[in-house]
This record gives C-alpha cells, structure tokens and sequence, in this order.
DNA sequence: TTCCGAACTGGACTCGCAGTACAGTAGGAT
DNA sequence: ATCCTACTGTACTGCGAGTCCAGTTCGGAA
C-alpha cells in the first residue's frame, strides 16, 4: 500500500470533479478508475456498482453543503443577532461565494439526480429527498425567528418560503449551466434577498 | 405506407412522453422503435442520432410552451388591461395549468438537457439557451411596462427579474421531482407572485 | 514466524445500447 | 416504366457497466 490516505476517498474526490463537470452519466468508471490509478477491480471492491458510487457521493456531498450553511450563518449571526439581518447578510454571503466558484458551484448535484432519476435506485433518491428536507427545516426556522419580530406583509406558508431558498438556488444553477453565463445564481439569491426585505420591512 | 400521419411525429409522441418521465438518457431507441412500431432503421432515417432527436424534441417543445405563454398572457390581458394585474393573474393561470398536471409537467425537458449537457451537441445546447433567453425577453418585456406605471420599491435589475420567472419555475420542478411532491412548483410561483405584488405596490 | 484477511491487480467475459452499413422493398408521383 | 421516399431487416462495431475470479501484497494478530 503506497497510499496512505484511502483509495475511496481518492475515487470520491475524483468522480465528484468530473460528475460536476460533466454530470453523472458521463463519467464512465474507466475514467474514474484512470484517475484514481487504480484498476477496474478495485473499484468495484470499494463499490458494488455506480449507484453505490452516487450515495457515497451524495452523502458526502450533504454533509459538506450543511457545514458550510452552518458557518455562512454563523458568521452572519457574529455580524448582526437580528433574525432578519442574519438572514440577508447569509444570503449576501452565499451570493457572494457562488461568485467566486470558478466552475460553477456543486450545488447542481442535487438537481442533476433529480433530473436523472431512473438512472438510480430508491437509496440514491431517498437521499436527495432528505437534503431538501433538511434544507426547508433549517430555513423555515429561520424565517419562523424572523416573523416572530417581523410581521409579514403578505401572508406566506413558512415552508414554501423556506423552499424557494433551495428553489431558487437550483433555479438560478440551472440558468446558469443552460445560458453559459456566470453569476445567474448570484443574481437570482440577492434578487430573493430584496424579496425578504420587503415582505419583512417594517409597516410603519 | 399504412399510416397517413408522419412516423417522424409519432416517434417525436412517443419520445417526448418517454423522456419526460424517465429522463433522455435512460429512453433507449429500442424502446422508442417499439413504441413507434418500427424498424431501427426507420429511427435512424428520421433522426441522425439520439442528438438530432433532442433537437427536434427541443425545437418541438419550445414552440409549444411559447404558444402556451402567448395565449395564457393573451387571456389574462383580456381579464385585466393593467400590466400588473395581467401579469398577476398569468401568474395565477401558470399556477393553476401546473397543478392540474397529472404527471407534474414538462418545463423540464429544459432544466433535463442542461443537466445532462455533455450527452449532446453543440446544437442542442444552443437551443436550450435561445429558449431561456426568449423567456427572459418576454418578460423583461412585460416587466418594462410594469415599471413603467408602478415605480419599483427596490431597484431591481429587470433582466433578472425576467429569468426568474423561469428560475422559479425550473427550481420549483427540481424540488417537486426530487421531493416526489406534487404542487411546489405551482407553490413557489405564488411566492414569486406575491414577490411582485410587494415590488410594484405603490408607495402612499 | 506464520498466517489471515483487507485491499487490491488483471484479465476474460456478458449484456445492453448507440451507431453504421447496406441490401432490399412497397407504393405514390411523374 | 422508373424513380424517389419511406421505410424493413440483418449484421456488425464499439463502448461502458457489471460479473467472476484467480492471484498478489502488505500489515497486524497469534
């Protein structure tokens, strides 16, 4: 064994580059296994088959997206304690570094199994179900904290609102990835952000 | 020739109602030749390859979204005069059309192809863009007379604006996909609606 | 020191699907 | 009569997923 740290990790980190890049269904295990500069056995002794590969992938990748939530928001709380503006600071943060990600932003990963979903079996969907679950749990308890202080101007069901963070993000990658331009999601979270601000000014 | 109606359309039928439901890449041409009742070199006359078939589904399919934006505009401009209110009620009608779709729709034959980007050719990815773009022309338009009547409360970026409207859309169907639920799509239209209700209220 | 098992290598094989290449044919238009 | 369009049918290539399995390497427990 030359490699200390473990083949599968190193077959993860590989397939994840090139699923983002170029999506699941184009990556063939051939290239991942060049990559991974292992041979076709080994992969399969690490994975039964691609879909094994794919929750491997996902729950990494889930894992990943929280932590980062969790300290986009924390800094955010550092910044300001108000609900609200913990809010739009993250979101501002959150525009701010999809802009930075040369290549697009991961967050297509979700959306990419979503789109090719018979390609996968129930664990793999299942999965992708739970992270954008997750997701509106997390957001609608942020809004919760928000319209405790701040009466909404228009009445909203919570959960869709805390959907249309995850909504809009997805909608704003899938633009972007169609249109070939660059800052689309960006555009589409700050856009949601002047949203927030008015449905929770103040009436005075 | 025992069928009057072109074979081209009806492996066009067939495909589109394959794709829709299982994704292109998991619709193989056997089972579209099966479908269609005819040999694979009947396919192969008709269609290239698999490329030249999502060209043609995509062509196919634009049209008939536009045609169906043309005319829920149209009617919503017949119950209101007032661009805000037209637009506010298309709203409303896209919201409704969605939901009464049984299979949850077809927007994402778009949002599908972007996701599977490397499966084809330039072509069709031109396609793809040139229809996201039309969107965002359309509205940006309708948003232009919007603001021309009811000043912003924010100032916002109109292009964008535009492309929310299909961002949302497209994130909506993400979410209804991947969650296996049935009406966030037509949900998250009704937040982005109440989004523009709060945007051009007037000031008073 | 031996031996066991985990982590592989390497090769051969099956299967499904895309795409190619034609050779042949049925029927309408000219 | 013949030509073209719209096919049928068969046979073949090539790629990628997945299976099977026999053999190797190496670190740690007995």
């Amino acid at each position: 064994m030359d490699q200390k740290v473990g083949t599968r990790s190193r077959i993860l980190d590989i397939a994840e580059a090139a699923v983002l890049e170029k999506g699941f269904e184009a990556t063939s295990i051939d290239e991942i296994v060049a990559g991974a500069e292992i041979s076709r056995g080994g992969f399969f002794y690490h994975f039964k088959d691609k879909n094994a590969l794919a929750r491997a992938m996902l729950e990494r990748y889930i894992e990943v997206e929280n932590a980062l939530y969790d300290d986009l928001f924390a800094r955010a709380r550092e910044l300001n304690d108000d609900p609200l503006h913990c809010m739009l600071i993250g979101l501002k943060l959150l525009a701010e570094m999809l802009e930075e990600m040369p290549t697009g932003h991961p967050g297509c990963v979700i959306a990419s199994t979503a789109y090719q979903d018979r390609l996968f079996d129930e664990g793999v969907r299942d999965l992708n179900r739970q992270a954008i679950l997750g997701w509106r749990k997390r957001f609608r308890g942020m809004f919760e904290d928000i319209a405790e202080i701040y009466e909404p101007r228009e009445p909203v069901n919570l959960d869709a609102l805390g959907d249309m963070v995850s909504g809009v993000v997805e909608g704003g990658l899938v633009l972007q990835r169609a249109l070939r331009e660059h800052n689309n999601a960006s555009e589409q979270i700050m856009l949601f952000r002047t949203y927030l601000k008015l449905l929770f000014s103040p009436k005075t």
